[in-house]
DNA sequence: AGACCTATTGCGCAGTTGTCCAACAATGCT
DNA sequence: AGCATTGTTGGACAACTGCGCAATAGGTCT
């Protein structure tokens, strides 16, 4: 295959290990299916990865951190404390639109049994959780919000959207209400005494 | 290895398989591990089970079948409705004492890619939501409490709690909020117009 | 006792995995 | 040009996987 500079071809190989993980998931991804994702050689990788562990760990790492920097900037947008919350609620899914929270459902379900996996996962946690947190207490701050324990509600507010993602992807079949996010912006807006549809989702609300 | 009889034996298998399941994961079970387990040969499982998919997934149906019917025996004690909701908030973690939220998280995740798994894990979960659905029509019509859509409120009640387990088993180390459940159950009492700490855990109560 | 059934064994097969390594090719340096 | 460095290949290796099968052992029935 054409030579490339080592930082282009590390990051081509994380490009197609992402691609196959997403594909058929963290534990089912090998050396040679990301081989041949690329079309290389599987000995390539091993050149550039010391083990498959660190491979899938660079990896995921690097779309979890992609996806907070995305949501983070997406929410800097606006200036006004619950225009962010109620950004961060449309597109907090813990996704992007293209990998899917499966993902971390399978990060979750490896890190117990992979270390390097378990570091990032509860690094980017704490991320996000620190990310709303500072949310909130800038709308306190402002005088729009209120909130006494703003990491206590970051954490319940984060431990539901994940909940409810969890029922969504695990029983899709099920009757899911069509009205779950909205379950959980009304739940943040009462937690942080906001009037009722202050976070409606501005995609909604513009139509 | 001694000699069973066939239904002696297909339990031995599954209570093996549990324990392998619970001690290295579902996807990292195989034949020979629940052999070890139980010091006979991997053929013998072959001779009772056609497949290694078939085997996890009458192992996983069996333990969470038991969770539930646990858990239904247990709420059944009581014939308050209210009561017998608090106790379900006590019982509940997904988990019997010896197994761990882990195994579902492992089961859900596995599901999407095997699919006898999936059929186990959205039957249960139905199952699961069906039962505190008719808690919450019992309590309706006993007028101890107040729910326009138990199905619904009961699939907040469950994907709230699942949520909550998921960042405890995934963030162990973070600093979890003593009051989670203690935050489900207000969630609950609110959701159902009880009073405040109707739903308080009796052995907390008791003390 | 002998005949029969079946639980159980132990091993082998084909396939897959992560990892390693000698050879090859392309690039840059002097 | 010659040489050193390094990206890249393709295959070998041992360890693993689920599964199948002939042989054995232990029990029951006539």
């Amino acid at each position: 295959m054409a030579r490339m500079t080592p930082d282009e071809r590390r990051e081509a190989i994380v490009d197609a290990t992402l691609r196959v993980m997403i594909r058929q998931g963290i534990a089912a991804t090998t050396v040679r299916d990301v081989a041949g994702e690329m079309g290389t050689s599987s000995g390539l990788i091993h050149h550039y990865f010391a083990s498959m562990d660190d491979l899938l760990a660079e990896a995921f790492d690097r779309v979890a951190s992609d996806d907070l920097a995305r949501t983070a900037s997406a929410v800097a947008a606006s200036d006004d404390p619950v225009e962010r919350l109620a950004t961060f609620f449309d597109v907090y899914n813990r996704s992007g639109d293209d990998w899917g929270m499966q993902l971390w459902l399978d990060a979750w379900a490896e890190a117990s049994r992979r270390p390097a996996l378990q570091q990032t996962s509860r690094r980017l946690n704490e991320a996000w959780q620190a990310l709303v947190a500072g949310l909130i207490r800038d709308g306190v701050a402002a005088g729009s919000m209120t909130c006494d324990d703003s990491n206590a509600v970051a954490w319940r507010i984060i431990s539901l959207l994940d909940g409810l993602a969890l029922q969504v992807i695990a029983h899709a079949h099920l009757v899911v209400p069509d009205d779950a996010t909205a379950w959980a912006r009304g739940y943040a807006e009462d937690e942080l005494a906001l009037e009722r549809g202050a976070l409606r989702s501005k995609a909604h609300h513009e139509m």
